[in-house]
DNA sequence: GCAATTCACTTAAACGTATTCGTAAATAAA
DNA sequence: TTTATTTACGAATACGTTTAAGTGAATTGC
C-alpha cells in the first residue's frame, strides 16, 4: 500500500491550493486553462482517483441510482435493467440492484436503507405482495422515485407503464376470433394497477363479445410454485377451458407442463398465450403466442425520467408515455 | 426538508458526547448497557439513519460489493447473482452490478472505477473478449477479487468454477453412445480456461472413442448475432453433422432456428445439446438436453469466498470447490 | 484616470462519522 | 491503606472532498 494520492498530493506537488486542484478537476470556470491542464496531467500521471465517499459526503450526491425489482432472473426485468443501465452509463452513474423476491417487507427494508443518502434516486417495480402504499408515499417525498411497469395505484408519482388494458383486450379478441369460447385467465399482480388493468381488458373483451365468465376460470398466482401448478392443473380438468391467458410469464411455464402432464394438446385442445419476454418463446413446443412488453425501452424511459428529476428539469405528466406492447401470434394460439 | 438527524442531534438531546453516541451505535464494549439503550431508543424515535458516505470515508469500508458480469439477461448470470445476493444480504452488504456486454474495454473501465474505494470487494466473470490479463493482475493486488465461472487463466486468484472438462467430455460420450459420429461444436469463450476446457473435453472424448475431427466442425461465436446464425447454418449444410454441442446457451437458440429454417429434424437428423441454464429447456421443441451448471451455488460460493477475504480469514486454495454440472438428457438427443 | 468588474486563486470551514488518546471515578489487587 | 486496573465516558482529530467567502492583480468602463 503506497501512500494514497489525494487532492492534497496534487496540490503539494504543483504548489497550488487544494481548492484550486478540486476546482480544476471539476472543470470549474474559475480556473485557468493552463492550471487545469497541469492538474489533469499530474492526476493522470499519479493515477489520482477521486474518493467517492468524501465526494458524496461533501456534495450530497452519490452518482448512484438504485433499481428495485422483484426478480432479476426474469426476462422482463433483466431487459429493463439493461435499458436502465444504458442510460445510467451515459451519465456515468452507478447502479445498485435490489431484489425483493416479491416480498413486501424486504422491499420496505430496502427503501428505508436507501433514503439516507446512499443513492440519488430510485427506480422501482413494486412487489406483487405490496398493498400498503403508506411507506411509498413518504419515500417519494424524500428522494426522486420513478416507478416502472408495476406502480402503486394511489400515489402521485412518475410511472412508466405499458398499455396493459388494451393489450389484454386485444389478446382476448385474438383468441375469440380463433374460435375460443371458454377462456381462462391466470391472474397475478391483482393488487396492482398493472394486474387490474390486464384483468379488466380480458373481462371487457369477453363481455363485448357476449362470452360468459365465471370465477372458476380465474386462477390466481401463488408464491408456492407447486400450488400454482396444482391450481392450473385443476383448472384444466374442472373447467376444460379452450384457451388460457396468462398475465405473467411465471404462470405460462407451469401451464405448459400441466397440459403435457394431462395429455392436452396445444393449440388443438387448449390455446395459450401469455404476457412474456421469454427469448425462447418462438422455440417452445409449441411456439408461444406472447404479449411482449418493450422491456428495454421501459427501462430507458424510466431512467430518463429519473434523470430529469435529478436535473430538476420540469415536465408535465402527459409527457410520460404509455408504451405499447405487441401481440406476437405463434403456434400456441393457431386456429 | 427538516433538519437532518445525525449523531450530533442524538448527542445534544441526550447530553452526552458524539463519541459516546457513535460508539453506542456501533455496540462498542466501552459503553454501558444503559447508555446504549438510551441512544438506540432515541435513534429509533428520531429515525436516525447513519450517513453512509461519512461512515465510508472515516472507516474506509463501504459495505458494498461489485458484481461484474457479461450480461444480466442470461439465465446463468442472473441465477449466479441471486446466489451472490443471498449471501450479501445476510451480511447486510449492498450489491452494485455492472454489465460488460462482453466488451473488454468496458470491463477495464469498470474495474478502474472501482479500485478507489467505492466497493470493498469484487466478484467477476470476465468478458469473452478479454485476453489481456495485465490489468487484472494489478487489480487483485489492490482489492479483494473472486472470479466465478469465467476466470483469467494465468492469474493467481480465487476462482470458483465448474467441471467444464468433465461435463463436456461426458456430454460428448452421451452423443456418441446415441450413435453420433460427426459431432460439431459451437465454440465460445475460447480465450478463457472455461472455454478451453470444454473444447478439450469434447476433443478428448472424440479421440478416445476413435472419432474423427476436422476444423470445419468447429464454429466460433461472433458478437454479431446474424453472423453466428449464418455460420451455424453454413455448418449444417456443409458438414452435415449428426450432432451439435453448444458451449454456450446463446448459440443453441440460433442452432434451433437454423435447423427449423433448413427443415432438419431434431433429434432425428441432428442431435443437439448445450451448456445452459434456460428455465424453458424442457419446454423447447424438442426439449433440450442441457449441461446445467449450478449457477445459484456458484454465486453463493464465490460470494462466500469474497467475504472470507474481506474477513481476512485464511484458507487454502484446495478448499475452493470445483462445482459439478449435471447433464440433463432430454428429447433433443434422444436415440 | 479612477471606480467597477473580472480573473485566478487561496483560506477556511464544512459534510457526519469513527477512533485515538485522555481522564476521572469505581473497583480490584496487594 | 495504597496501588493497579477496569469502566464509562469526552475532547479532539482525521477521513478527502467541495464550496462560500475573500483577496490581490489585471482588465474594463466611463
Amino acid at each position: 500500500m503506497t501512500e494514497n494520492v489525494t487532492v492534497k498530493t496534487l496540490a503539494r506537488e504543483l504548489n497550488i491550493s487544494i481548492a484550486t486542484v478540486s476546482k480544476a478537476l471539476n472543470d470549474s470556470h474559475e480556473i485557468s486553462l493552463d492550471t487545469k491542464q497541469k492538474v489533469l496531467a499530474l492526476a493522470k500521471k499519479l493515477k489520482y482517483e477521486r474518493n467517492p465517499a468524501a465526494s458524496n459526503l461533501r456534495s450530497q450526491k452519490t452518482k448512484t441510482i438504485a433499481v428495485i425489482v422483484p426478480e432479476i432472473a426474469n426476462s422482463f426485468f433483466s431487459l429493463a435493467i439493461n435499458g436502465i443501465e444504458e442510460i445510467a452509463r451515459k451519465r456515468d452513474y452507478h447502479v445498485l440492484i435490489y431484489q425483493t423476491h416479491e416480498n413486501s417487507d424486504t422491499e420496505t427494508a430496502f427503501t428505508e436503507s436507501l433514503v439516507c443518502g446512499r443513492v440519488d434516486g430510485i427506480l422501482i417495480s413494486v412487489s406483487s405482495s405490496t398493498n400498503n402504499s403508506l411507506h411509498f408515499k413518504s419515500l417519494v417525498k424524500k428522494i426522486p422515485v420513478v416507478f416502472f411497469d408495476r406502480a402503486i395505484d394511489d400515489i402521485d408519482a412518475i410511472k412508466v407503464t405499458t398499455d396493459d388494458y388494451e393489450s389484454a383486450y386485444n389478446a382476448t379478441l385474438h383468441l375469440i376470433e380463433n374460435g375460443c369460447k371458454n377462456i381462462a385467465y391466470l391472474s397475478a399482480l391483482s393488487k396492482l394497477d398493472t394486474g387490474k388493468k390486464r384483468i379488466q381488458g380480458y373481462l371487457d373483451a369477453l363481455k363485448n363479445k357476449g362470452l360468459g365468465f365465471n370465477e372458476g376460470l380465474m386462477v390466481t398466482h401463488d408464491a408456492d410454485k407447486d400450488k400454482t401448478y396444482d391450481r392450473i392443473k385443476n383448472l384444466l380438468t374442472s373447467q376444460k377451458p379452450d384457451a388460457i391467458i396468462s398475465s405473467v410469464e411465471e404462470m405460462v411455464i407451469p401451464a405448459y407442463h400441466a397440459c403435457k402432464a394431462l395429455g392436452m394438446r396445444i393449440p388443438d385442445d387448449v390455446k395459450i398465450l401469455s404476457f412474456s419476454n421469454l427469448s425462447t418463446a418462438a422455440l417452445l413446443n409449441p411456439s408461444l403466442t406472447t404479449i411482449t412488453q418493450p422491456a428495454f425501452e421501459i427501462g430507458q424511459e424510466a431512467a430518463g425520467f429519473l434523470f430529469k428529476l435529478l436535473d430538476k428539469k420540469y415536465f408535465t405528466t402527459d409527457e410520460i408515455p404509455v408504451l405499447k406492447s405487441v401481440l406476437i401470434k405463434r403456434d400456441s394460439t393457431a386456429g
